[in-house]
DNA sequence: ATTAAGATAGTAATCAGTCACTATCCTATC
DNA sequence: GATAGGATAGTGACTGATTACTATCTTAAT
């Protein structure tokens, strides 16, 4: 590999100087974008560098740790994420059709963003900052709330089947995104996410609706 | 932190020597017991030979290269997992209960080897050695079969819905073994994995069971 | 006495983080 | 409007720690 210069990713302008928050903005998203690739500890300081040519000490103009670049790309993930849920959410009719809405607007967040998982399902994150583990846990906490706070409410109108444990089935939910996810790292791009998707979700619906009214969608 | 000599440990007998077949053998295990601590990137062929009383270059003597050592636990784990799968199937009286029974040995097994997901479902392996990642891929679509072929078999007695895509329905079981065990390690040993478990599969078993005989177990 | 397991002491590579200095931008002053 | 000068983004060389892996010597076990 030949040495990395500025002017190697002829995409970035030869030696424009960007404004610190800028820097800041664009280092968690190359941190997300190369996490993506080889997962979280693979992606080193020099790496981020490389891929918007600079130099590796210039990154720590801008964060004073790496596991701060971690921090603020979790926490950009939290927005984008909660952003999907809502809007995804506020266009359903009922509650199980915005678990399904939300369910694939979740997957299509992913495969725009690759490294989400890679980060917030990243066992290596968990065990290193205790503030890292913290905002993970609230991360997946606050999500899985949010679905079982909808499970609650298709129970109450009579959606989903009244002796259902929503926790559970919220964490079903998740495992079901998880295990969607392995199966697209495993076999590459070949199996596209959600033509997946698409097939395993009618299951999980299957085991959550009420008995009684099969007719609904 | 002091430095490690032999003698830190005091369970490990003075300086007994062991047989090449016996040390690997160890070397393995313990490096998928460091494993489930802090993931797989994180055991360094230090913390093994701690861990057993040696010296970091004694591990050498019985393994090439560290990532070899990764193979060889893999193998193991693949043995450890068919074992346990074909043992729950073969003491269960229909398709269904050989799913039950399989799912919770394999999440006893987990509990016994935490390292199991750590390594298997490990991000981090699949990208590094192409052999590691053909094994770890011959490991999922091996159970994944498994799986598929047990469902095709429910499909076929009337169990399990006629309309069920055993594919989905394989990687939905996957996941949902995937959501419990990371709920454990988002919150520690607190809860318990198979008290969870308990209450995830029966939603799970109505999304594939057919609605004909609802009465059976 | 032979042999193989282990000890000791390395090596080269890689990593996050530091630091003195430079290039560029912004703006107050003329 | 031109420009001097302060502020700061970025450079390049560095450090110390850690890593997988190796060469050579020691010693326990048969």
């Amino acid at each position: 590999m030949p040495k990395n210069t500025p002017t190697d990713n002829a995409d970035i302008p030869r030696k424009r100087r960007k404004g610190a928050e800028e820097r800041q903005e664009e280092i968690v998203q190359v941190a997300i974008e190369l996490a993506a690739k080889s997962g979280v500890d693979a992606v080193t300081t020099q790496d981020m560098a490389n891929a918007m040519g600079l130099t590796q000490g210039a990154i720590f103009r801008h964060f004073p740790t790496k596991d701060e670049i971690w921090l603020a790309a979790i926490r950009w993930i939290r927005i984008g994420l909660l952003s999907v849920v809502e809007t995804a959410a506020a266009r359903s009719e009922n509650p199980l059709e915005a678990l399904e809405n939300i369910f694939f607007a979740h997957l299509s967040f992913i495969s725009r963003h690759p490294g989400f998982p890679r980060i917030v399902f990243s066992d290596q994150l968990l065990r290193r900052d205790t503030r890292l583990k913290q905002l993970i846990q609230e991360v997946i906490t606050g999500y899985e709330g949010k679905i079982a706070a909808i499970l609650t409410q298709a129970k109450a109108t009579g959606f989903a089947r009244p002796d259902l444990d929503e926790s559970s089935a919220a964490t079903l939910f998740i495992g079901m995104i998880q295990g969607l996810v392995l199966q697209w790292n495993l076999f590459g791009s070949q199996r596209a996410l959600p033509e997946a998707a698409k097939k395993v979700f009618p299951i999980y619906l299957d085991g959550i609706r009420s008995r009684n009214n099969e007719e609904q969608v």
